[in-house]
DNA sequence: CAAGATACTTAGGCATGCTAAGTATGTCAA
DNA sequence: TTGACATACTTAGCATGCCTAAGTATCTTG
């Protein structure tokens, strides 16, 4: 493991605290901030990922599950998600982001685009290419896989379609 | 503005959320997770730009002053910075890093790099120069220039469509 | 020297997160 | 079948982090 990786490991935390730090003070008081980033976490979660339970949206999230037990009911609360009950698991329920939710999911991200966009004019294309490959790479590797979203014992999760 | 660069700009923001989110996880238990991301952040501050007041960490730091107030107290009951009073003016202070901050900052850091570290072995060297160079972008385009300690920052058009 | 500006602190409130400890429900083996 | 254990989620209770509003000293100035 280089020396330079984990310099860079925690710069890239370290400027990354600060990244969100500006944007949420540029968000003050728009609609956007009226929730808050764990919300906006979860719903990322279910866009790109689709419903899931609550347990596999705290691994994804990686968050506790009692922790996403109060986030998604915030989201309900919002009628930014839905909650299905199992059939087959009365313990179980499974969420899926609303229109509304998703609605909500993308002003979200315009506001914060805005909110950074002045920081960021006059790219060198170097520094948009690096930027671009950067997100992917994060991305990348921070996604959880298929395999370690929690005991995975569910024998082929085939579109019951719960919608 | 290209649609590209906001479409990445909230794509890095929320990756970014669980990068936090999986090095928060990982050094749970740790010492390094005694204390907590704003602390990290104020003692980055403190480290890179040398002592100052409070309402200019705050600046720094993109918090409010209230909370750096806390933040600063938490700090001094760790021993972590040390506070002076400013001779020319007996309502302010200033805050300074100690050995002992600086020492626990560096050991967060450490920590940070090593909970991370799993998830970005086998980097391409395009990779490594995209996050080399990102993170520097973003140190460059956060840092609070020195003129602007006190809050005077263009607003920009926004417009974020609150309707 | 009184009025207003400043630097910071105190108060109070909400959101995020965690662990520990429930409550149902499901599974399995005797 | 049934009792023991595993699971899925929730409830409770606590510790930050952050904010705004409202002080309290302490400058600065007309």
């Amino acid at each position: 493991m280089s020396t330079e990786l984990r310099e860079l490991l925690g710069d890239l935390v370290q400027a990354n605290g600060r990244l969100v730090r500006v944007a949420a003070r540029h968000l003050a008081g728009t609609r956007a901030a009226a929730e808050s980033p764990a919300v906006w976490r979860t719903l990322g979660v279910l866009a790109s990922r689709g419903p899931m339970r609550v347990s596999e949206l705290a691994a994804h999230s990686r968050v506790a599950a009692p922790t996403m037990t109060k986030l998604v009911a915030t989201l309900l609360e919002r009628g930014h998600v839905r909650r299905t009950s199992d059939p087959s698991d009365a313990r179980a329920s499974t969420i899926s982001i609303t229109d509304d939710g998703r609605a909500a999911y993308d002003e979200w991200r315009g506001a914060v685009a805005a909110a950074l966009a002045p920081y960021f004019t006059d790219l060198a294309p170097a520094d948009l290419d690096a930027l671009r490959r950067t997100v992917r790479l994060l991305q990348d590797r921070i996604e959880l896989g298929e395999s370690e979203t929690r005991t995975e014992h569910q024998d082929a999760d085939l579109e019951v379609s719960t919608k």
